[in-house]
DNA sequence: CAGTATCCAGCTGGATACTG
DNA sequence: CAGTATCCAGCTGGATACTG
């Protein structure tokens, strides 16, 4: 079972062992990963992947919170991955609609795996946290 | 094939349906996500999943181009959320390990999915970047 | 070794006003 | 309607110096 070439006590247990230890594939995907993470991008996917396809003032609804600049940044940066296409009606007032290419689903469904696992994990999390602050303010107490 | 009761160009293609219109919850995982998605916590985890157990220098040389202070604040709030445990030997020089828990251990193989997405995907994000750009800057060029 | 403390430049992103 | 333009407060995070 175990490997004489490759010592068992450092078996790779990140899924992925191909690209582990190639720097130059990992700083591609960290910068990806960085992009695709930011805080509105997610939200963006989750609302045209429920909704398939809104304009510009429907997906600010949707998406909740995100002001017109962080959202025309975002989409725009979206576009220009390839992740949604962004269609412009050349109607007076304007009428501009979002929606999902078929790589943009897919990183819907790869996200998916996280968003199960933050579902399934928060209340652990909030445990911990309560008790981390708990102990961290019980060290401090013998100097009010 | 279509549902009559469903209107097939609105049917969920967000994977995972439960969750998708609950305000309160969508605020909780958001909040999560945002924290393990930041710059460092990902490649903290990874860096432990793959070497399983690291003191503070051995860490920060694994995941790379981070600054103590930066790296300092991660593992405190990893810690803090029980993704990973750290150990204090009472020696000097100072001893500290930093290993993965359990659910530090599920959420890598819950960012897999993400990880090779990008992984997959890159080069279509860096052709789709490259056309942007170029159709950008050929709408620009009449006024030079 | 594994931090803490301090300073500060630069980016992020909200608010507001304006426009084809 | 779907943006663009501008201003600016606040956070992020790097660099540096210091310490039990």
């Amino acid at each position: 079972m175990t490997h004489p070439l490759q010592p068992a006590s450092r078996a790779p247990q990140w899924p992925h062992g191909a690209n582990a230890n190639d720097p130059e594939l990992e700083a591609l995907v960290r910068e990806i990963i960085g992009r695709i993470a930011d805080k509105w991008t997610m939200l963006v996917i989750e609302a045209l992947a429920e909704r398939g396809c809104l304009r510009f003032t429907q997906l600010a609804a949707a998406v909740g919170g995100v002001s017109q600049k962080m959202l025309t940044k975002t989409v725009r940066q979206m576009e220009a991955d390839g992740l949604l296409v962004r269609t412009v009606y050349p109607v007076v007032p304007p009428r501009v609609e979002y929606r999902l290419t078929e790589m943009g689903m897919s990183l819907a469904e790869a996200f998916c795996g996280v968003w199960l696992w933050a579902e399934q994990h928060r209340h652990v999390i909030e445990a911990s946290r309560r008790a981390y602050q708990a102990q961290a303010e019980g060290e401090g107490e013998s100097t009010p």
